[in-house]
RNA sequence: GGCGGGGUAGCUCAGAUGGUAGAGCGACGGCUUCAUAAGCCGCAGGUCACGGGUUCAAGUCCCGUCUCCGCUACCA
């Protein structure tokens, strides 16, 4: 078979926080996993990868830290790229997309967007927009508020009214101000520019539809955007922090953190070839037919890697190679057993748990190999801490390093560390080494096209055959009485240890390596074909050792401990305590932003992210006669019901002294109407009211918020309805 | 409500093109001692969410219902 040459890409994780196992077990080690076996069988690879470093939540976190982006991507860059480290997830760079960890990425980004420029896939729209002078940026709708145009609601969104439900153009809203300093915005006119998708269309469908061994899932998902029909998608920005779009009339505008993400990719490739003493080096693999380009993502990440970025090269007319496979993996979730029930969880960040935590309990290659023993390759699959206790103990410890060190040690023991003879096999020795000729075989098949979890279970059933076969044939007897079949044994369980070596090696690489020096090797695992290669009778094995130590119950139960009270205590505020709330494995940190935002609202900074949390003392101080003017009460809820087409709004009817009230409230995912029923809470009765979903809403209840989460506020004795609150 | 994905043994999950339901773990009962009390064998366990339909035959195709999850809308 001739060498294959291959690029292969992670998601460029996104520079604002750390990672967790999620994303280890979606999109790095599912693609380190297949960078190895692929070396191993001498496969020409590139193994790319890097921190996605521009874009709105970085300069967000920095405002609200007081430091520059420059300051967050550091820190963020540098945690991620030794949580990999520690993982042993090599790659052959770890760049990142701004200026100071890659220089070759922002003139790359300038000459994709010259290049769609110039072959006329870009199109511009002057837009007017509100503008915040003193936050100094383009505000998105829902940064503004303001009166509406028809019936003169105070308090109407950026672009519709919530009173009469009136939609309307941002800009004919009155008196409208900043949500984030109240100030009032001016009208500015703003230009961005569009990739042209709509027209690429037809060549991207044609293009796609030949790539039929695609992964299901990723295909169903492209059929759905070609079904609605690809939009123009705003590629420029109004924002300080990325690349800047290389026109003269585009001062002040960046290019859009999704469009120069992927293009990391290549400009860390360039990165890799200059370091490797010939920069044009990346061209035998972006520009070489030959090569195949193999992205690995979550499943978040497939519009942008199997239609936009696909676009983007297309656009270019360069002859860029196009992506090769995208296996998109699912989700890992994370949750916990209790009475034999797994409990479902997580999403807020404490829910998690992070790659960093988990490494400084447990060795990297019990978390490989739990990972990919459970990667959520065709559905979201779940961690829980028990699990990842029992698949170590169970598989790695039990069958697979068990089996090899009752064979080293047996053959150290009795042999004098030299593989016995095969003169006299048994029909039954011959089976089983033809069964280990055969294992490797399917195990290339299922590496090979991204079946990892499969893969593995093949390897972990072969050290099953070998435990029976080593049961059954009973060494430790015929070493006594029939020595000729307990060399026959010897000499055909450790072909099957040295098949598990090799076949391992890209999972567990360091146990692997470990495994191979004990089989009395010196060399490094480095061919595939050592998987099948035998080992012949007078070869002399190395000193056994375990390869991996037993998890404790008492490691385990604390870190369970820790992870199920998080995601109870999430659970509590939920009603029914039924929130199953999840995680998912790639989320903030892949290539590209992840959220499709329609392709009109995406030219304000603010449409991606929230702002930061207003911090304390910001707020405009008001006077004693302003805050009275505030009719507050403590208010008796004596009716709750759910509004119907909706998940959040809880329909009330308050009882204020001897006045009831119609109220609605979004905290119906967080309490349940016979929670609230009965209960007494502080309530603003002169607020204008309002129609939300068609009911009329005379009031609103007042809750603490906690990341989100709104918390009932309760009198401390009781008080009758109708108190005065001051 | 819209879009998308699920509901298969106690638990976690497999089940191309329709043909008598699978694995691992757990439970239960045995065997074994070479090996990190690891290993091996046996047994139990499912009306494949529910209701219709197509078919000689459906977990697998079609329609409907319920339910769970994700994104999205509703949070006065």
């Amino acid at each position: 078979m001739s060498k294959l040459k291959l690029l292969v890409t992670s998601a460029l994780p996104y520079a604002n926080g750390p990672i967790h196992l999620g994303h280890i077990a979606g999109a790095y080690l599912p693609a380190d996993i297949y960078v190895r076996f692929n070396r191993l069988l001498g496969n020409d690879v590139v193994y790319i990868c890097g921190t996605d470093e521009h874009g709105v939540p970085i300069t967000l976190r920095a405002e609200k830290e007081n430091v520059t982006p420059r300051t967050i991507v550091q820190r963020y860059h540098e945690d991620i790229k030794k949580a990999f480290q520690r993982c042993n997830i090599v790659f052959d760079t770890f760049s990142g997309t701004s200026h100071m960890h890659n220089k070759h990425h922002a003139s790359l980004s300038r000459e994709f967007f010259m290049y769609l420029n110039k072959n006329n896939l870009i199109s511009v729209k002057l837009t007017d927009q509100h503008f915040c002078p003193k936050c100094q940026r383009f505000l998105a709708d829902r940064f503004i508020e303001g009166s509406c145009p028809r019936c003169g609601f105070a308090e109407a969104r950026g672009d519709e009214c919530s009173n009469c439900n009136y939609q309307f153009d941002p800009l004919e809203l009155k008196n409208p101000k900043c949500k984030i300093c109240q100030d009032a915005p001016e009208i500015r006119s703003t230009k961005h520019w569009y990739l042209r998708l709509d027209v690429m269309q037809k060549e991207l469908e044609k293009w796609i539809a030949g790539k039929t061994y695609w992964k299901e899932n990723v295909v169903t998902f492209v059929h759905g955007w070609f079904k609605q029909g690809l939009k123009e998608r705003a590629i420029t920005r109004d924002l300080y922090w990325g690349v800047p779009v290389p026109l003269e009339e585009a001062a002040g505008k960046v290019l859009y953190v999704w469009f120069d993400a992927p293009i990391g990719y290549i400009s860390a490739t360039m990165e890799w070839a200059e370091k490797n003493g010939n920069i044009d080096k990346w061209k035998e693999y972006w520009q070489n037919p030959e090569c195949r380009v193999v992205h690995f993502i979550g499943k978040d990440n497939i519009p942008f890697h199997a239609i936009i970025w696909p676009a983007m090269l297309m656009g270019q007319r360069q002859n860029y190679q196009l992506p090769w496979h995208i296996p998109a993996n699912e989700y890992l979730n994370f949750g916990f057993s209790a009475d034999d029930k797994s409990v479902k969880a997580s999403k807020s960040v404490g829910n998690v748990v992070w790659v960093h935590e988990c490494l400084d309990i447990f060795p990297a290659d019990m978390v490989r190999y739990c990972l990919a023993a459970c990667a959520p390759e065709k559905q979201d699959t779940m961690f829980t801490w028990k699990d990842f206790q029992l698949k170590c103990n169970s598989e790695l410890l039990g069958v697979i390093g068990n089996f090899a060190n009752r064979v080293l040690k047996f053959i150290a023991n009795n042999f004098n560390s030299q593989v016995p003879g095969s003169a006299l096999l048994s029909e039954r020795d011959k089976e089983v080494l033809a069964k280990i000729r055969l294992t490797p075989k399917e195990v290339e098949r299922l590496y090979a096209n991204f079946d990892v979890r499969n893969a593995v279970a093949e390897i972990v059933n072969l050290s099953r055959l070998g435990n029976q076969y080593f049961d059954e044939k009973a060494p430790w007897k015929s070493v006594k009485e029939n020595k000729r079949d307990c060399e026959a044994c010897m000499f055909v369980s450790i072909q099957i240890v040295n098949a598990l070596a090799v076949m391992l090696s890209p999972v567990i690489p360091e146990s692997a390596q470990k495994l191979w020096e004990q089989l009395g090797y010196k060399d490094k695992i480095c061919k595939w074909e050592q998987a099948s290669q035998e080992i012949a009778p007078g070869h002399t094995i190395g000193t056994p050792t375990g390869l991996f130590q037993k998890i404790e119950d008492d490691v385990i139960a604390p870190l369970e401990e820790k992870l199920a009270s998080a995601i109870q205590k999430a659970a509590q505020a939920a009603p029914e305590a039924k929130l199953a709330i999840e995680t998912k494995a790639v989320e903030t940190t892949t290539a590209t932003a992840t959220t499709p935002v329609p392709a009109q609202a995406q030219a304000t900074v603010a449409s991606v992210q929230p702002p930061a949390a207003t911090p304390t003392g910001k707020a405009k101080s008001i006077s004693l006669d302003l805050f009275q003017t505030l009719d507050l009460r403590i208010g008796e809820v004596i009716e709750a019901e759910k509004v119907p087409k909706s998940d959040k709004l809880l329909k009330l009817q308050v009882k204020i002294g001897s006045e009831m009230r119609q109220v609605v409230s979004g905290i119906a995912k967080y309490y349940t109407p016979e929670q609230i029923k009965g209960k007494k809470v502080p309530i603003i009765l002169n607020l204008e009211p309002a129609k939300i979903r068609g009911i009329m809403s005379e009031g609103m209840i007042l809750c603490a918020d906690v990341e989100g989460r709104p918390v009932l506020l309760l009198p401390e004795q009781d008080v009758p309805s109708g108190a005065m609150v001051k």
